[in-house]
Formats: structure tokens, sequence, C-alpha cells
DNA sequence: TTGAAAGCGCTAACAC
DNA sequence: GTGTTAGCGCTTTCAA
């Protein structure tokens, strides 16, 4: 806790114990060039047996820094914490954080009041950076941090137009690329169970849907296209209006893994076979699509390096502040398991 | 950011702006008595003017407390994320603690080098004290976190012979009261579907299960219970294999609402009527249980006050380091939904 | 009621 | 290489 407990010992005390400046103590701990080998271990074992741990309010003080990196969860995203997306971001960023030597801490904010409260304690010098997850379309807090210049990074943008820093996949490619993967090995009613529209990503798979149908000559009807909310009860529900509209179809284009777990329960209510009957393919590569008899195809985001690019752009907003804003689009990996 | 942006005002300059020293803006911050009403508004307006943002780290150097709790998640319960569960527990813990002026900041950890890193960041003073939620059994975490003399508050304990500070549910109470309740209504075949019995509240809630068959003269056979993970999934298998072994079941107790929701599928699977054939009683009273027909008869526990009284035991352990550890056991409430 | 001054524990620039 | 020193921005006595 904050109040000093009898024992915490000082850097000033380590460096009595040790018999050097206090300086050579800091470089010590900091890990700094320019220390004779025997002076460093004097100094290690001094705070080995004083069992002394820098303070780090002192270190953010004085260094100007805090060496801590605050994640942002708005409310609708909590369920998320559940999936392998989530937690696979979390865990790339946490180490590439660790990596330099920097903490990771999550915030929740569900009201306004909690944004409000949030940016005076980002702006209060406790954290070096913000990092964003899925933020909605309106929701102005990115705009509050830029506003307070303290270096801002989100995954996945908010509307076309986005400015503030962001890292995204390249979600019309990637539904692009599946859908024509379908095409290709012949399949011609192809429908597409969507995320929530009023979220960019969702629209641009969309968009990556349709342009891949387009380039195939095929006509994209309207009847073929269902919202979902990225729930495996929404890909169930939407899978069921869409054979009721078209019993035909042949191919699917889910928004998620989740929902495309939904859309085979309603396939195989129905009597569908897949994929010999229906081909699915679904965004996101994770347990539950693994586990899926028949193994799903799936359009892969590159995870792990959406985090790191995240912390290098985080990085690069700090120590050139003269950029305003930059965007990282990340290629996405068709994953073919089998014949669809 | 931690590098003194340009345009950051210190307390000095505001001070220098109203025309007051530095203590009284310190004061006025600090929604200190004994400052002249006309002064504070000339601080506060100063305060507006210059757009001043107390620096943190300044503050917890200077105060010896951080105003920060943290609030750590090991690995296995990141799942718990998504449910009502958790998300009503963080709530209550933010609200408790912004009432006080505190912020609280989660941390994951999954790994021990995760451990050992969050440890050495709690002894840096940067939180005033540590949560953590449903510990596993062997983790040693909370020992060292005590042994490093941190404020240290659990929801719920490892085992029986805990000793760091917790608050718990009365899960005893909470499922003999459950099965009593169904003794009471006439049911004589009573199973029960657990959650892993290496965990405490998992066997506490067995015993208030066995406790209640002996106090109505039943005997409890080994082979009306049957042991879940608190899975829907685990649920289902479980309510079948109990089936297959006694077919005249004509009550359950299950370890959570989602494993209810498990049972209720497979009871439902199996021709079995609810509650008409068998009687279901989970613990927790979420959404699910709160949807499903028949509306489950539930064992609540009372999550806003299980924040609450985490906090409290917190701030006491801050205030009177002179006593170990302190133990809080909250009543259940069981919420007869329908007649069972 | 308010101002002045003494730290809080550390980093970094500057001497030696 | 290493010691010394001047702050970092705030809280908190202690006088006035």
């Amino acid at each position: 806790m904050g109040t000093r407990r009898p024992g915490t010992p000082t850097l000033e005390e380590v460096a009595a114990h040790a018999g050097v400046g206090r300086g050579t103590v800091s470089r010590v701990i900091n890990n700094a060039a320019g220390v004779k080998e025997s002076t460093r271990r004097a100094v290690q074992q001094a705070i080995e047996e004083l069992g002394y741990v820098p303070n780090l309010a002192a270190r953010s003080l004085a260094g100007q820094r805090s060496n801590a990196v605050a994640l942002v969860l708005t409310e609708p995203d909590w369920r998320m914490f559940a999936e392998p997306f989530f937690s696979e971001i979390v865990r790339s960023l946490g180490d590439a954080l660790a990596d330099i030597g920097m903490q990771l801490m999550l915030t929740l904010v569900r009201s306004d009041i909690d944004r409000k409260r949030f940016l005076e304690y980002a702006r209060g010098s406790r954290v070096d950076g913000v990092l964003l997850l899925s933020v909605r379309a309106g929701d102005r807090l990115p705009d509050m941090l830029a506003e307070a210049r303290l270096p801002t990074v989100m995954l996945g943008r908010r509307s076309r137009d986005e400015y503030v820093s962001y890292v995204d996949a390249d979600n019309v490619g990637g539904a692009r690329s599946a859908v024509s993967h379908l095409v290709s090995r012949g399949r011609r009613t192809i429908a597409t169970i969507t995320g929530p529209l009023d979220m960019d990503a969702a629209q641009c798979r969309l968009r990556g849907y349709q342009d891949a149908l387009a380039l195939a000559g095929l006509d994209s009807e309207q009847s073929l296209v269902a919202e979902g909310d990225f729930t495996q009860e929404s890909g169930r529900l939407a899978m069921t209006d869409l054979l009721a509209r078209h019993p035909g179809i042949d191919g699917v284009l889910a928004a998620s893994d989740t929902t495309a777990a939904g859309a085979l329960q309603a396939l195989r209510a129905a009597g569908r076979r897949v994929p010999q009957d229906v081909a699915v393919i679904g965004f996101d590569d994770f347990p539950l699509a693994q586990r899926t008899r028949p193994r799903l195809t799936t359009v892969r985001q590159p995870l792990e390096e959406m985090g790191r690019a995240m912390i290098r752009l985080l990085l690069e907003d700090m120590e050139e502040p003269s950029v305003a804003y930059r965007h990282v689009i990340l290629r996405t990996a068709l994953v073919v398991r089998e014949s669809t």
C-alpha cells in the first residue's frame, strides 16, 4: 500500500548499504550500461538483502513516464472477454509491453461518468498511452483522449473516415477472398450473415462479400443478406431465415466463428449436409470452429500481429507527437480446412 | 503521457494564476475544509482556465498512497468475464471505490512470471490494495501478497482453513436451504450436480446438500452426486448420467444457473417434465435462469453486497494492519419462482 | 484562513 | 565508472 510500510527500503538505503552513490543504484536497477561488474553485483546483493523494490510513483514522477498503458473496454465488449479473440489480443498486448518493461492495465468503462473519470485518470500521468478495443461508432472517448494529446490506438476503426490511430484487419479483402473461394469451388447461391451493421468491420465484410459476387458476375440479392450480431443465436436465426427465403443456398459467409456455429445448427436442423450441400466460412479461427465437424474453413485475423502493431503505433505516437494519426491494416488469411 | 506535455499546468502555476499559495490550491482540489469560499472559487476558476489536472504520480509520492486498487484475475477465470456474476461484481467494486475516490484496475495473470511481475508492481506502491476473484486452490499469489503486507481480499476462499482475508457466500447454508425446500415440497429422490470439487465453494454446496438430506432422514447415496464444472455442457452430461442411474429422481440441486440450464436440456431430452416430474434449483440467479421456462427457483448470492464487503474489508485492512485477516460470509436467499 | 517550506523516492545531467 | 545534485509536482506540517 501507499503508506511506506516500515521496512520498505529506499534506493538511498540500498546505496548506503552497498557503499555506493544513489546514481549507481539507479543505473543498476535500470540495467543502464557503464557500471563495473563488481559494483553491479555488490548493489544487487544489497537489493537482495534489503528486499528493495523501487517505488513506482517516485519513478514516474522523476522519469516523466509511468511505464503503464491502459486498455479500455467499453461495456458492450465485456462479453468478448470470454472469447479467444479477446484473450489472444490481451495476451499479445501484455507480452509486447512486458518486453519493453511496461505494464498493461485494463479498465472497464460503461457510463459517461466512467469515461470522464478515466480521462481524468489518464490525463493525470498515470499511463503513457491508451489502447481501445472495438469502440462503438458513436463513442467520443477516443476523441477526448486525442484532444488531451494522449497517445491513443484503437483496434478496429469506428468508421471509414476514422482519424484516431488504429490497427485493423483487412475486412473487405478477407470477406472477398472467402467468397471468391466459394465461387471458385462452384458455389452459386452464396448468402452472408453479417455482424451488427453499425460496426465498420461488419460493413466492410459485407462490402467484400458484394465485391466478390460482382467480380464473379453473380448478382447480390438483398435477400441473401441477413444481419446478425456475432452471437451464435443470431447465426442460428439468420440461417433459418435465409433457408426459408432461399432453399437453394449452397454457400455462406458468416461474420464470426460463433455466428458460423449458429448457422451450422440451423443447417443441420434443416437437414442440410455441410459442406456437401452448403459450405460455411466464418471470420476468425477459434476452438469452436476448429472442433466443429466438419472443420470449417475460416478467415483468420492475425491477432498476435495486431496486438504488436498496436503497441508499435503507440510507441511511435509517443515518440513522434508531430504525426497526428497512424493507420495500419493487416492482411487476413484464408484457412482452408475442408473442400468447400 | 508521462512526458510533461507542453501546456500541462502544475499546481504551482494554478496558485500563481489565482494569486494564492500552493497549499491553498492543494486544499481546494482535495476538498479540504478551512478555505474561504471566495478563495475557493478563485482557485477553481484558475483551475478551469488553465485546464489543470493533478499529477497522480506526484500525489501518490507525496501522499503515500496511490488511491488505486488492483483486481486480479487468474486465467481460468477469464471466461467468467462474460457472465453476469462477474460484471455485477466488477460494477459493484468499481462503484464502491469511486465513492471514496479510488480507481479500480484489472490485471490478468496467467503465468507465474505474470504473478511475479504483478507482485513487483503492487509492492511498488502503485496500488493500495489487491482484490482477487475465485482463486484456485493451489494458487500462491494471495500468500505472496500477504507476505508483502499488502492489504488483500479475496472473493471466495481457497479452502476451509483459508487465512487471507475473504468475503464469501454461505454456500453450505444456501445449498441446505434449497434442498430442504425441495424436501418440504415432497421431493424424495434428490440429486445434485456439483461444481469442480477442488473448489471450496463446490465442496461446501455439496456439504449443504448432504446436511439437508441427513436432516430430513433421507440417505444420501453417492450415486446421486455428479460432478460438473459449472458449464452448461457438464450439466447436461451429468443429468443424463443421473437419470440413467436413478430414473426416479424428482429433484436436483445444480451448482450454478448455467449447470441448471444444461440439466434442463437433458431432462427434456429424456421426456421429463419440469417441474412436475423433476424440480431443479440452481445457484445464482441470472438472465439464463430468469428466461428459462419454467422459471427456476434459485439460490441467490448477494453480489452487490459482496463487492461492497470486499472494499470494506480492504479499507479496514489498510487502516488496521494489526488485524491479520478478516472473513465475512454473506447470507444467500432462496428465490422461489415456481412451486417446486 | 493562508503562505512557506520540508520532504516523498527516484531519474538524469553534470561533475569528478 | 561513479558520486553529487537538482528537480519531478504534490501533500502536509508549521508558522504567521
